[in-house]
DNA sequence: CATGAATGAGCGTTCATTCAT
DNA sequence: CATGAATGAACGCTCATTCAT
């Protein structure tokens, strides 16, 4: 085990690494070099954990998205019903955006750039959260707390949307203000919307 | 009329060649050579009308964001209430993404990274757009027809988010649905969000 | 002559602004719009006069030269002996790059660069003005002023050389000084040097 | 060692590379590539010794030119008086030129080119050599060989001039003839003019 | 004669990636 | 495993020159 995690802390090493430096810089002005000078690592190291370039950032999506998204799902089960989940969301969302700001960055400012040019990849990418999301509402519909007739495909884009431009802007912002303190106002805006 | 008519001409001609190139290979990849073949000019000429590569996608920007501003205010103040101002700013908002793919695609795909790099510099950039949702909401708490105790920047990001994810998704997709049937659903949620 | 003198003038103007912009700038930092703009004139026009860049330098060489050449001569044609004609000399030389000194950057600055990229070419260049020193140190030899054992392509050289680096030192200092005021003391460190 | 020499050996073929390269085509006309191709390395690792071309070439004349006054002074200092110091000076530098006569057409037909481009920069450039040729004058005349009524600064231009004139006629004239046989002339005619 | 919009060849420089050590 | 010196493909931009008007 022990060189495995070894293995698994240097490769997180250079991802968080990887982070800092695109959120600074953004993905394409960044250089493999300052990705490696914050790692404390050798630009040619980063190579032995990560096919190139995009492989990294992609990795980040991935792997830091997926873990996002596990994590949301296992805190939100606990939870009564879908009104609370749906709050509860956009609470987690915000927080943890909040408390990781540079891979907020990364996924706000660098994820539709990489949405595009993965779109030749396979990419399970945003897909579980929005299955998540869509999962939440649904759940809402069959306990009666949300209307039947709501054209579910873009309930689930607007709400993510919505939750996207608003970490947007707040990073554009300069992050000078608390990102939670949007969340009731925004979890109301949806749930009196899609209520019956 | 003539002379200065051509100088427009070509000048439109190149934006609407880097238009093209752009949404089809993202700003990053397309070339100037692309640009310029696209328009049928050659690369230097280019550079007679822009000062360079940034300058034309900035500029794409601010002649195609503000024109589209202005359109839809000039559209939108014959309509008579809010809610119908809101539902129609949503129709006209895809209706002229599914019109000019190629400008939604640069628009969607190009804009975050651009509002990132143009942090930098002083912008009007989306602050037209947000503020003609900013009135068009206000407008609607005087006439009695949304609550009062909105947080209004909250709602202005949420549906502006909610919008832009909405064409992005579209454009995803392979463009491969009508993106105006996502115009009423939209509209219903955020409407019924709003009211008293 | 109507016609002539105009075309000469233009000729002649496109000259003296190409001696402008390239003393402020340096032949290679100097374009060809530059000189345009500085001669009043459209960038076109200057291919009507000179072939292309390289044919305006060196006919600024050819012709200012060999213009100051005659001049000299024929001025330095009436003093009494060799002496007093090679002190006239240098006083000549600093008193006209003293009075035109965007001529005189032009010639010391750029004149090495195209001694060298005219190499290839056939050059009269500075022969002329080779000749003139050396006509007038050989009639001190036979007005037995100057030695007889001297040889003469050296002093030719070094003459020239002295004259030479005494207004380039002169240029780059900024002209804060009165140039002509080297001319006593250097026409005296050569005269005694020449002498019997 | 062996590491350091060896970054040193790189950076120095490429100084000497680039010197061959800039006396056979000039300065401006010598490609990056040129440089890499007669070095025997790859474009790119030019710019890892050097920021960029005008680096390249500012480093050819700091280190190449102090090295040769350094020793220059050097080999001066054995010399017994100001006048045998000073035929020594002319011998050492026409030496010098013809055993490297790539440096002498970088130093006498880049130079000037460069003396203008550099005028801006606070560069000691020329400066040493033109002390060290001040400082035997000097003593020259604490000997008593020298004139105590010299105009040391017009004595310093001229004799620089007319060495640096006599090396770039001998490159002009094609290296047809021994460079170091205008050494005693010249000296003689310095000597000659500088003597009580 | 004169114009100036258009051309397009040409080059310095960057930086992701490789590989000998 | 790790290094970092070396590579070289790739591209934005400039500007001398042309030519239709």
């Amino acid at each position: 085990m022990g060189r495995a995690k070894k293995t698994n802390d240097k490769r997180e090493l250079i991802m968080n690494a990887a982070i800092k430096a695109f959120a600074r810089k953004g993905y394409h002005q960044a250089r493999i070099s300052d990705v490696a000078r914050e790692a404390g690592v050798a630009a040619g190291t980063i190579y032995l954990y990560f096919k190139n370039k995009d492989d990294l950032l992609i990795s980040i999506f991935e792997e830091k998205v997926q873990g996002f998204i596990q994590e949301f799902r296992r805190r939100l089960s606990r939870e009564e019903n879908a009104e609370i989940k749906l709050r509860k969301l956009v609470h987690l969302h915000f927080f943890e955006m909040q408390a990781h700001p540079d891979l907020a960055a990364v996924f706000q400012l660098e994820l539709r750039q990489s949405r595009h040019f993965m779109s030749a990849y396979p990419k399970p990418d945003l897909k579980g959260y929005f299955d998540l999301i869509g999962e939440i509402i649904e759940e809402g519909q069959q306990q009666g707390q949300f209307r039947k007739d709501l054209y579910l495909s873009a309930v689930k884009k607007a709400f993510f949307g919505a939750l996207d431009e608003t970490v947007t802007s707040w990073l554009l912002a300069g992050k000078d203000y608390e990102l939670t303190h949007m969340a009731d106002p925004l979890a109301d805006l949806f749930i009196r919307g899609l209520r019956e």
